[in-house]
DNA sequence: AACTTTAACGTTTTACAAACGTTTCCATAA
DNA sequence: TTATGGAAACGTTTGTAAAACGTTAAAGTT
C-alpha cells in the first residue's frame, strides 16, 4: 500500500486533494501544519509527501529540510499560493522533486503523483501475478492453483511487499519499521516466524522463493 | 560527463537551452526537428532529453514515445508553447518526467534538470559494474561473467566501499572504524583475512584489482 | 478463537585469532 | 651502485568461538 502524507493547513484543498488520493488507491494521512506533518512523517514510513509552502508552526521549506536531513529519497511536491520563482528556486534546492501553483488542476497532480512514484520506482501495483500464486491488495486475497491460501494482515502485507520488489533485500529492521508499530526491538525474532509461516504457506508455489540473507534479511527471487 | 539531447526547432530557444545548459557543465547535442533527435538517441546514450512539443517530421510526442519503446527510463521534459492540460496529460502518460510552459525562465528549466539527474542517480548509484563484475546494493549481489558469487555482508561492504572509490588507499583503521563495531584492537589482522577471502572470489574479475599499499593498507585499481 | 510474541534448542554460517610462510622495505656493506 | 640480511608487513590456512537462522511449542494479546 503507498502512503502519502498530505500537509496543508486550507482545510478544503486539504480535504480535496485527500480524498482525490483516496479515490486513485493511496491511503493518505492528512497534517494541518508542518509541526504535525513532521510528526507523522517520523512515525511512519510515507512513500510521498505532498506539502504547501505556507503553513502556521512550521512552514514547508521547514519541514522538507527536517526531512530530507533524515531522508534523502522520498519524494516531495509543493503546492503553492502564487507562482513565484524564488520559492519554486529555494524548494529545489532543498531537495524537493516538483513544484505545483495553485490553483492546479487536481488531475495534473495525479499525474505528477503518478510519475514520481514511477521514477522513484515505488510500487503502485495492486495485484500480483507469480506463477501458480496470485495476491489481490484490494480484496486482500491470494491464491495457489486456483485455492485461496488464509493469510493473517501481516504476513499478506509482508508477502505483498516483498514479491513487490523481487531480489530486492528487506533487512529486519525495515520490515519492523514498516509493518510494526513504533517498536524497533533491538533483537527480535518476531520477523523469522512470520518468515516461517509464509514459507509454510507458499511451500507449493512454483514461481517464486524468498530466500535469507545472512546477517540481514530475506528477499523473494523469481524463479 | 553527462549528456544531453535538446530537440526544439526555433533555433533562438534551442540555442538559449544549450548555451545554458553548457554554462551548467551538461554536454549537449542539439537537434531541430523530432527525426533527428531520435536518430540521435539511437545513436549514443543520453542522460535526459529536453524536447518540444510542436515540431516538424515528428513531435514530441513520438518522439517520447519511440524513445520510450527502447528506453525505459531516461528522464523526458517537455517544453510547450502554452499550457495545455490535455497535452501535459498526454505526455505523461507517455512517460516523461516534467513538462515547463513558454515562455519558461531558463532557471527554473535548470532546476528541473538538476532534480530529475538527482533522481536518476539515485537509481544508478546503488550499481557498480566493473568489466564482468557488478554489484547491485539494493538486491545485495555480486555477479561475475553472469553467476553471482556469494558474499557475507562484512565482504561486501568493503568490496562495494573499494570499488566506489577506485585508486583510494583505505587504511586497516579506516576500514576498521566504518565495519566494524567499537574496534579498539590496534594491531588486527582481521582485515587482511578479508581481503583474502575477497580476492579468492574476485580472482577472475578482469576489470579491477584490488591492490595492497604496503605499510598503509588497500586500494582498488581499475584496469 | 485467532493472532502475535517469546523462549528454547538444534543447525548452519560467519567471525576471529593464532600460526606460519612469503614478500617488501631499508639500512648497511661490498 | 648494487647486493644482502633482517625486521616489519603481508598472505593464507585452520580450528574454534560466536552469531545468526529455522523451527516448534508455549505463553501472551486482542
Amino acid at each position: 500500500m503507498v502512503k502519502i502524507l498530505v500537509v496543508e493547513d486550507d482545510k478544503a484543498i486539504n480535504g480535496l486533494v485527500s480524498s482525490y488520493l483516496r479515490d486513485n488507491g493511496y491511503e493518505v494521512k492528512a497534517c494541518y501544519d508542518g509541526e504535525e506533518g513532521y510528526n507523522a512523517f517520523c512515525e511512519t514510513r510515507f512513500s510521498m509527501v505532498i506539502s504547501d509552502i505556507m503553513m502556521p508552526k512550521m512552514d514547508g521549506f521547514e519541514l522538507a529540510e527536517n526531512i530530507r536531513q533524515i531522508d534523502k529519497t522520498t519524494p516531495i511536491i509543493f503546492m503553492s499560493a502564487k507562482d513565484d520563482k524564488s520559492a519554486k528556486m529555494y524548494g529545489y534546492k532543498l531537495g524537493i522533486d516538483d513544484y505545483i501553483t495553485k490553483p492546479f488542476d487536481v488531475d495534473v497532480l495525479m499525474m505528477k503523483v503518478a510519475v514520481l512514484l514511477r521514477r522513484a520506482k515505488i510500487e503502485t501495483e495492486q495485484k500480483i501475478v507469480v506463477g501458480n500464486f496470485t495476491m489481490n491488495a484490494e480484496e486482500r486475497t491470494a491464491v495457489l492453483d486456483g485455492e485461496e491460501i488464509p493469510f493473517t494482515v501481516r504476513e499478506f502485507d509482508i508477502l505483498f511487499k516483498l514479491l513487490s520488489y523481487p531480489k530486492k533485500t528487506f533487512t529486519r529492521s525495515a520490515l519492523m519499521d514498516e509493518f510494526w508499530d513504533y517498536d524497533a526491538s533491538a533483537t527480535s525474532r518476531t520477523v523469522d516466524v512470520y518468515m516461517a509461516k509464509i514459507r509454510e504457506k507458499t511451500a507449493k508455489c512454483d514461481g517464486f522463493e524468498i530466500m535469507t540473507v545472512h546477517g540481514l534479511g530475506y528477499k523473494v527471487i523469481i524463479k
